[in-house]
DNA sequence: AATAATCTCAACCGCTTATGG
DNA sequence: ACCATAAGCGGTTGAGATTAT
């Protein structure tokens, strides 16, 4: 990494030598922010090798590109995604894979580089967590069967605050279990929130740059053909197929998530409670292994009613 | 209060694709 | 058709912020 071989970048600061000479890294000053957005206000994007120069940046025509197209640019967005942004990605996601850039272009304001970090920091984490891998099946199926529905359910709360969303939730039927594991297509409210008109039939065979191939596959394969499986639920996934779930696997192993995430010694009464869907007497929200579960309540692929849920199934299929 | 661990996200890199001569 | 340059993309890094111990 030829980043760590460079003089430190000291913030606001630059040596003389870097006034000279060499080019700058490192995190902007305010003084570029503002000489490149007067320069793009003035002459408008492209050309950014002569733009930099022009500009009089000491930063490469690609640094300057990126630092407009993330940060300065005036319709950018800040702060966290909204739940109906989360659920765009992810089935966004689901159809081209790491295709941020694609991906992005249905989220206004939003840029692939957020998207991305999006992406590794909080969904494949989850999936770290659950120790599955983050391009399997599996985790293909509980993003499916949990987090959508969850989403769904988020959107649904906030729509008594706005019109708009208040008619795509009426148009979606978002299970009022989530153990149903019935995952309403959200091709509606797709198009409805973000007007996805891209048609294309595009392919994972003919991008060398998809990583995700595997990841979900145009046509979805049957769990129950991999796997044995004594009782199960079927479901339609968001692109219509149909995906069916092992309940005993699921709770016994299959996800490899560790003993203590479902094990109620695990957890204390207080954190379900705290959900709202368990009553309980109890004490503090233990934290050990799973304690994500307890401080992330709100913003995580799993939850104590997830858990619960989990759990539910295993009982039924018994 | 101090330290360690973890998380976030801006910025970089290398590679691919597009464009123009 | 070929080459050079610019633009775009996805993967990765690491400084600073935040959280846990």
């Amino acid at each position: 990494n030829t980043r760590t071989a460079m003089p430190p970048v000291t913030k606001g600061m630059s040596t003389p030598i870097e006034e000279d000479s060499e080019l700058r890294r490192g995190p902007w000053t305010l003084e570029e922010d503002t000489l490149l957005t007067h320069y793009i206000a003035r002459h408008g994007e492209g050309r950014w090798n002569m733009l930099a120069k022009c500009a009089g940046l000491k930063r490469t025509g690609k640094s300057c590109r990126l630092r407009w197209l993330n940060y300065l640019k005036p319709d950018i967005k800040r702060g966290n995604l909204t739940p109906e942004e989360q659920l765009s990605i992810l089935e966004l996601h689901s159809k081209w894979g790491n295709r941020w850039s694609k991906i992005a272009q249905h989220l206004p304001g939003r840029t692939d580089n957020e998207i991305k970090n999006y992406w590794r920091t909080r969904v494949q984490k989850q999936a770290r967590q659950l120790n599955i891998e983050s391009n399997s099946k599996r985790f293909l199926e509980a993003v499916r069967c949990f987090w959508i529905p969850r989403l769904l359910q988020k959107v649904e709360q906030t729509s008594s605050s706005s019109p708009f969303l208040k008619e795509m939730s009426s148009q979606s039927s978002v299970p009022s279990q989530v153990s149903d594991c019935t995952v309403p297509s959200l091709s509606k409210f797709s198009s409805l929130s973000n007007k996805i008109t891209d048609n294309s039939n595009y392919s994972f065979e003919n991008s060398s740059s998809v990583t995700t191939q595997s990841l979900y596959p145009t046509n979805f394969t049957n769990i129950s053909e991999q796997t044995e499986i004594s009782e199960h639920l079927t479901s339609p996934n968001v692109y219509g197929h149909t995906c069916a779930y092992n309940n005993n696997q699921i709770l016994n192993g299959s996800y490899n998530i560790d003993s203590s995430g479902y094990d109620v010694e695990g957890f204390s009464l207080a954190s379900m409670s705290a959900v709202g869907s368990y009553e309980g007497s109890a004490s503090e929200c233990q934290m050990g292994e799973g304690n994500w579960l307890c401080n992330e309540m709100t913003d995580t692929l799993w939850n104590m009613d997830d858990i619960w849920q989990f759990r539910e199934l295993g009982e039924m299929s018994k």
